[in-house]
DNA sequence: CGACAGCTTATTGTATACAAAGTGCATTCG
DNA sequence: CGAATGCACTTTGTATACAATAAGCTGTCG
């Protein structure tokens, strides 16, 4: 963390995430630089990192922009995400050691104590899955596909859906995460593929079914 | 193109893929900024974007080196680019316009031109070559799908592999090319992806091939 | 009334100076 | 002799001033 690049981009990529700065609106460095306390410098540098992320656009003049996402992108991207993390599952199968399945399994044991409550505990579900997936990325253990799936993952947050998370969803994620364990645990790649082809694929439909009918005012992570 | 940040980058991509630089030398932004006649700022964008593609790395305390890839990170790019480029050329045949096939088949045509000499013509069909998958990527319309791409298809040739050009390889590639322009003809997307993906998993093979036998002098591109 | 030319202003690009942080070497102490 | 500590030097990070460029506006001319 060198202080001040990554704080300001952790503030702008807050502010666009929060949608405090909106889809399409024109960015300025100057503005920016205020915002964050900090001088330009450090804020054309978190710039530079946000448009290789794609949250921010610049035309052909060198003007930035906060990204707008439409819902073909929104599918292309969850596209994507289905056949890198599928790759990465395969991968994953072939690597992956004991202790890494063990913490998988400690997760989706998290996962499930967090939805089994009277009342399920969103957050912690999906703290438990994010790192449920982060692990078996790990156990890719390429830094290619890393960085790429980082593209990927936290891009639809941007269309800012009110996910309901009803419970079917969240119940179904967690058993096709039991499902990639028994992939792991019988080191079957083309297996582990396959269900997390659909496990994302899933996520992409009950993600474009509450964007359909919903508001956006909340901000939520992608339960996948 | 923002004069000397777009300079810098150009310079010191060139002396990188050149073998100027060696995989695994630290980088100086000073010394840089020398050599390319600029000031360290345009140098510092140029390193953010270069590491953002992966012909740079840093170390914890944020000093630059020149990537240096093993044959299986060789292997893993050409996997993940195997799995976008099918990607895309599914895409481009539900969008593919009459005016697009018609370039590609005059690229297509232009190779045949290349390696049908009595000396085939190497640069002339590596141009073809690009342009012919640039087209595909142009119809695919997917700004992340083209950004993803970038980084995985010119990092092979850090390896500076000797490619001998075996006539055999490059008439495989020209025929692989006709099939691809007979998927989009029919817009058959899943014709498209499965074509694509053999086309460059043959590309890897001869990659690999020639990396075995080979000396690491000569500088090329990879012909898929 | 429309459009274009020229100027004014807003915004980004570059250079330079200085601050902070890290590395390596040398010296000293156990 | 080995290890640890402090200092000098190297390298990167940040701020600021200035240059270049693009956008918008106004006034004039067709």
């Amino acid at each position: 963390m060198s202080r001040a690049s990554d704080r300001a981009y952790s503030h702008i990529r807050s502010m666009i995430l929060s949608g405090e700065l909106q889809p399409g609106v024109q960015i300025r460095e100057e503005a920016l630089a205020e915002l964050c306390g900090v001088s330009r410098t450090p804020v054309r540098d978190a710039l530079r990192r946000l448009e290789a992320e794609l949250f921010i656009r610049r035309n052909e003049s060198q003007r930035s922009f906060v990204a707008d996402w439409s819902l073909d992108d929104l599918e292309e991207a969850f596209q994507l995400r289905a056949m890198l993390e599928s790759h990465a599952a395969r991968r994953a199968a072939g690597r992956i050691s004991w202790d890494q399945i063990a913490r998988l399994r400690m997760h989706n044991t998290g996962i499930k104590q967090a939805i089994s409550a009277e009342t399920p505990d969103v957050p912690r579900f999906l703290d438990h899955n994010r790192q449920f997936h982060m692990i078996i990325l790990e156990a890719a253990a390429s830094d290619r596909l890393t960085g790429m799936l980082a593209q990927v993952i936290e891009q639809p947050v941007v269309l800012r859906t009110a996910l309901q998370y009803d419970l079917e969803n969240l119940m179904r994620s967690h058993h096709e995460h039991d499902e990639l364990l028994a992939a792991f645990d019988h080191r079957d790649g083309d297996w582990a593929a396959a269900v997390m082809t659909g496990h994302i694929r899933r996520a992409f439909h009950a993600y474009a079914e509450a964007h359909k009918k919903g508001a956006d005012q909340p901000l939520n992570d992608v339960a996948a």
